[in-house]
DNA sequence: GCGTGAGTTCAAAAAATAATGAAACATACT
DNA sequence: AGTATGTTTCATTATTTTTTGAACTCACGC
C-alpha cells in the first residue's frame, strides 16, 4: 500500500572519481524509479536503466558502478534482471575483458514483456483454482447469491485469458 | 521483483469459536491474495475482501477479526482502505451498535478506481518532471540520439494522460 | 598454462512494509 | 451522566524486500 506523502528520493553519491550525475540525470533517475515503483520494480534497476537511457552511447560496468554509488552486487544483479527482461544488451569490444550496456531500441516491447510476467501466471493459476472453489462451493449448499458471485469471477478470468495475448501480444518468435 | 517460487500461503488459523473457514474459502483467498499482489495490495486486505465476497449477507467486524483470525487493527485499517477504495460498504442495523460489511455491487469499477490512484499520480508528476529534464539536457549539449529519446518519452506521456480517462474513466459524480 | 581483472554469488545488514495489541476513543443504550 | 460495547490509533514487533561487500569464479590476453 503506498504510502501517499512524497518518498525521500534516495540521494545516492557518485563513487570519488566518477563523473557526478547531471541535474537532469538525477531527474530521469527519478522520473524512472517512480514509474518503476508502479510495476513493483526495485529502485536500483530504474536508476540503471535510467543512466544507459541518458548515455549517448553504451556503458560499462564500473561506469555504473560508479556513477550511481551503487555496490557491485547491485549492478550484477540488476543488470541481469535488465537483461533477462529484454530492456538491455550488452556487447563487448575487441581486445577488452569489459562489457559494454545499452538500453534497446523498444521500451515499449520490453514493459510489455514485463506486465506479462506479472499477471499471465496469475492469470493462469487462477483458472483452475475457481473451477475447483466453484465445485466446492456448490458442494456446500453456497447460497445462490454468491454462487453467482463466483462464476463471474469465472467468466471474468476466462475473458481475461483470451483478451490477454491480443493487447499484449507475445514477443515475435524470431 | 516477484519471488518466482510459490509463496507459502500464511495459514491463519481462526479463532476459537469462530467458524473455521471452508475449504472453498480458503481457496478463494489464495485466489485474491494473488491478485492483489500484482496490485501491491496486502495479504491482510485481500483476505478481508474475500470473506466478504463469499458471504452470503453483510458480515461484522467480530466475524472477520475472528474467522480470519487477524488483529483488529488490521481489520480496522483493511476495511478502511476498502471503503475508500470503493470496494466495500457498510450499513447498521437499528437497535445494534455493530457495523455490517459487504462488497459492493461491481467489482471491476473498484479495481478501476484503485488503478487509477497507482498510475494517474505518476503520469501526472511526470510531465513537468520530463519538460524539465528536456531543457536540462537541451543546455548541456546532450547528444542528439538522448534528446530524441527523451523526446520520445515525453511523447508517450502526453498520449498516456489523454487516453488514461478513456481507459479508465473516473467515477460517476452523482 | 598462469595471473589478473571483470563479473557473480550469497550470507548478512539495512531498509521498507505489514501486522499486532493495548490503550484511547466514540457512541448507543440505560 | 455513566457504562459497556464496538472501533480506531499508533508505537512496537514481525516479516519481507532490497542492498551491500567480500569471497569466489571464470575467461581473456599474455
Amino acid at each position: 500500500m503506498k504510502r501517499p506523502v512524497s518518498k525521500p528520493v534516495a540521494r545516492r553519491k557518485s563513487r570519488p572519481s566518477f563523473a557526478p550525475l547531471a541535474a537532469h540525470e538525477v531527474e530521469l533517475a527519478q522520473f524512472f524509479v517512480q514509474m518503476a515503483a508502479v510495476l513493483g520494480v526495485p529502485r536500483s534497476v530504474a536508476e540503471i536503466y535510467s543512466l544507459l537511457y541518458a548515455s549517448p552511447g553504451p556503458v560499462d560496468f564500473d561506469q555504473i558502478h560508479g556513477r550511481l554509488g551503487m555496490s557491485k552486487g547491485s549492478v550484477s544483479q540488476g543488470l541481469r534482471f535488465l537483461r533477462d527482461q529484454g530492456m538491455v544488451l550488452s556487447n563487448r569490444v575487441a581486445g577488452s575483458r569489459k562489457e559494454r550496456w545499452e538500453p534497446t531500441a523498444s521500451l515499449a516491447a520490453s514493459l510489455v514483456t514485463l506486465l506479462r510476467c506479472q499477471v499471465l501466471p496469475a492469470l493462469v493459476q487462477a483458472s483452475p483454482r475457481l473451477d475447483r472453489i466453484w465445485v466446492g462451493a456448490e458442494a456446500k449448499g453456497t447460497s445462490p447469491a454468491v454462487l453467482e458471485r463466483l462464476s463471474r469471477l469465472r467468466r471474468w478470468n476466462a475473458r481475461a485469458l483470451e483478451l490477454f495475448p491480443l493487447l499484449l501480444p507475445p514477443p515475435r518468435a524470431s
